[in-house]
DNA sequence: ATAGTGCTTTAGGCTAGCCTAAATGTCAAG
DNA sequence: CTTGACATTTAGGCTAGCCTAAAGCACTAT
């Protein structure tokens, strides 16, 4: 019997991801491929063993799903990838477009009893920094609500939920605005056309592409109870 | 040009050891095959592999050592590892016993940027948990100074500067015992040919066999200035 | 010297994961 | 219902690392 290894945890996160974001059922095989940056035909392959693992349904052209086994196994790596992200942004102060990168290989490495160390030193927390929930260990995930910010009507304001962690370069650009879970935002103006977005967030005023506020999820009313913790960068040097 | 896989820091690390506390020059091959659990012709189909990368010098039959290049991985491979066992034990509160384990998977995963980050959040740290000097980032290792605790002479008292982490379950017996780096101790009495050999750790006393008192090394006078910082165990639930 | 003993190396094989090229299935549009 | 476009799968190959069995070297003791 095949041992669960890093490319099997990477293809179960994928598919995850992938069946999450589009809600949809079954996922195409070529779409794993090009989240992994993997050629199809060596998807195919994997896809087959995992099947034999009874991790994912698969029929040949029809796509695949995680079966419970393979959603629990995926949800524990998201869970790992999750509270590694928070641990680099808050403890280390990785800063915010990085810590995706370096978790994807921290996600693999994490014992059950370095997991619950993790979680509690962090004070067994509900979000990662982007704002994406973080499962339980028993793999259950809160559902991420809110709507875009590409969404908001003009004079609306709300609060910033989360940030996708897509797109490192979009995600800087974003932090450097200030756009962070838990930050108050709201709209001055909505130019026609999905022209730009003029925003006010916090005291100062911007201007963003809607494609860009599409990767920000805001909740209408909700204050800025807490944020997630911020950063202490170490000052000296 | 191979790369530097996860399997060639093992190697060069297991090197680096295996020469650095025989003092000798020289490795045998088997002696790599033993420290890494691998069958020796594994080892010599690597090592061949290594020299052709010019990581160390080999000769059919005659052993291995390391190149500058090698070495210079092998040191960064040792801070890694050294680093994240000071984390582990310090922030997240991973028993002395179980750092060495955990760190052996996390020292290979660790980019140069959150090297840099690890290390200034532990405040630029000297030692691991266990007192073994962390290289620097340069290359440069302290020399472990200090004499096996089983050498102290009866009436003679001295600092603890270092336990082996070579045998988990003896290290946790030494953790029982408050046998930990910075600890004062004194020798009481020593039964002839290697008996136990009583000492007083603190304020209470135990005796311990010569076999064990190998693993600790101990510093004449030293006072206990700076332990390694203590692990601040989260007491909740 | 020479045989034995014990490393070490060669030879040959295996699995995991990846690849490319070529074959095959699916589906929609004519 | 046929054809083209495109997704998917099969076939065949590659590398990294590991293994076992058998051959080869070196050193010691007669």
């Amino acid at each position: 019997m095949p041992s669960i290894t890093h490319a099997v945890e990477d293809y179960l996160k994928a598919i995850w991801k992938l069946s999450h974001q589009t809600g949809g059922e079954k996922v195409p095989v070529g779409d794993i491929a090009i989240h992994l940056g993997i050629s199809a035909p060596s998807v195919t392959g994997m896809v087959q063993k995992l099947k034999g693992m009874r991790l994912l349904h698969y029929t040949r052209y029809g796509g695949v799903s995680l079966t419970p086994r393979g959603r629990k196994i995926a949800l524990e790596i998201v869970r790992h990838h999750r509270l590694w992200e928070l641990y680099l942004y808050t403890r280390l102060g990785v800063p915010l477009e990085r810590v995706d990168k370096e978790a994807e290989r921290l996600e693999h490495v994490l014992s059950d009893d370095m997991e619950d160390l993790l979680s509690r030193a962090l004070g067994d927390p509900k979000r990662d920094p982007h704002g994406d929930p973080i499962p339980t260990k028993a793999g259950a995930m809160e559902r991420l609500k809110g709507i875009p910010l590409s969404r908001l009507k003009p004079g609306a304001a709300a609060t910033v939920t989360r940030i996708s962690d897509r797109h490192a370069d979009k995600l800087r650009y974003m932090v450097s605005l200030g756009l962070l879970p838990g930050v108050r935002v709201s709209v001055i103006e909505r130019a026609p056309f999905r022209g730009p977005i003029t925003l006010k967030i916090g005291n100062s005023r911007c201007a963003i592409d809607p494609d860009l506020a599409d990767l920000v999820l805001v909740s209408a009313g909700a204050p800025p109870r807490r944020a997630a913790a911020a950063p202490r960068r170490s000052r000296r040097k």
